[in-house]
DNA sequence: ATGGTAGAACGTCTA
């Protein structure tokens, strides 16, 4: 099984694109995130004609998340206790074998913003959630947009990230917390090594400089890490024209 | 340089 995360910056600009990667690249199962759309313009049509069934949690203008799969997706919950937020981003569901947790985590704009704190309370309702979840399904698979670089490894000049947004201890500890509920950094299985990024800023060139950060991430729980076999950051659509400032990240699984 | 670019929407927010 080959599963996949991917940013897309607004689904209906980026849909072509879309549809031309996942006929590339045949994934099994892929998350959305900033899909920008309400649900009623989903484009659910398009994506059946590509193969796939879709659900989604989306609204206008902001935010938005989906779940694609090859198999209709089950089991289907948006909202969690403890934060009755109107903002969409996350989006679980059941595929195959697998409890799939998509994420679009909070931006926080800076740290000590009101979004800042906003984002670790998010955070935290979140582990609380992931805790219930991989109880109940020990083939669990949280993914998405963290918008945490996990550690110096995964920026491109860390000391100018220091303590920034994205990159800050307690956003980091907040992801720690999670991964330590039994939750591995699929990357970090295949791949040790700083230098590996999936967000480039529009700005000043930075993908042709290679100045990123590794923000989008496949966590796995334990009971799967046996199972993966390899991970990737595909920068090959964010090379195309009019692209998202993400690229998308990929796990194969043997199951 | 509190800039720069992109998306949604058409002024201004979000990232």
């Amino acid at each position: 099984m080959k599963i996949a995360s991917w940013n897309v910056n607004s689904l209906k600009v980026r849909l072509p694109q879309l549809t031309e990667w996942l006929a590339a690249a045949q994934p099994d199962v892929v998350a959305l995130q900033e899909t920008k759309l309400e649900d009623a313009r989903f484009p659910r049509d398009e994506l059946a004609a590509a193969g796939y069934r879709a659900v989604f949690a989306g609204q206008k203008s902001y935010n938005g998340v989906a779940i694609l799969a090859r198999e209709e997706p089950r089991e289907v919950v948006t909202d969690i206790p403890g934060l009755d937020d109107p903002q969409r981003r996350i989006l679980a569901a059941s595929v195959g074998p697998l409890r799939v947790v998509d994420l679009y985590v909070v931006n926080g704009k800076a740290v000590g913003d009101p979004k800042y704190a906003y984002k670790l309370a998010w955070l935290e309702k979140v582990r609380e959630f992931l805790a219930r979840e991989h109880e109940r399904h020990p083939h669990l698979v949280v993914l998405g947009d963290f918008n945490i670089a996990p550690d110096d490894r995964d920026v491109h000049d860390p000391a100018a990230w220091h303590e920034r947004v994205l990159c800050s201890t307690p956003e980091r500890e907040a992801l720690r917390r999670i991964t330590e509920l039994g939750l591995a950094d699929s990357f970090r299985l295949f791949e040790p090594g700083a230098g590996h990024f999936s967000w480039w800023d529009y700005r000043q060139g930075a993908f042709r400089r290679n100045l990123g950060l590794r923000i989008d991430l496949i966590l796995i729980g334990e009971a799967l890490k046996p199972a993966a076999r390899a991970a990737t950051i595909d920068r090959e659509p964010r090379r195309w024209e009019r692209p998202s400032d993400h690229a998308p990240v990929t796990l194969e699984l043997d199951i």
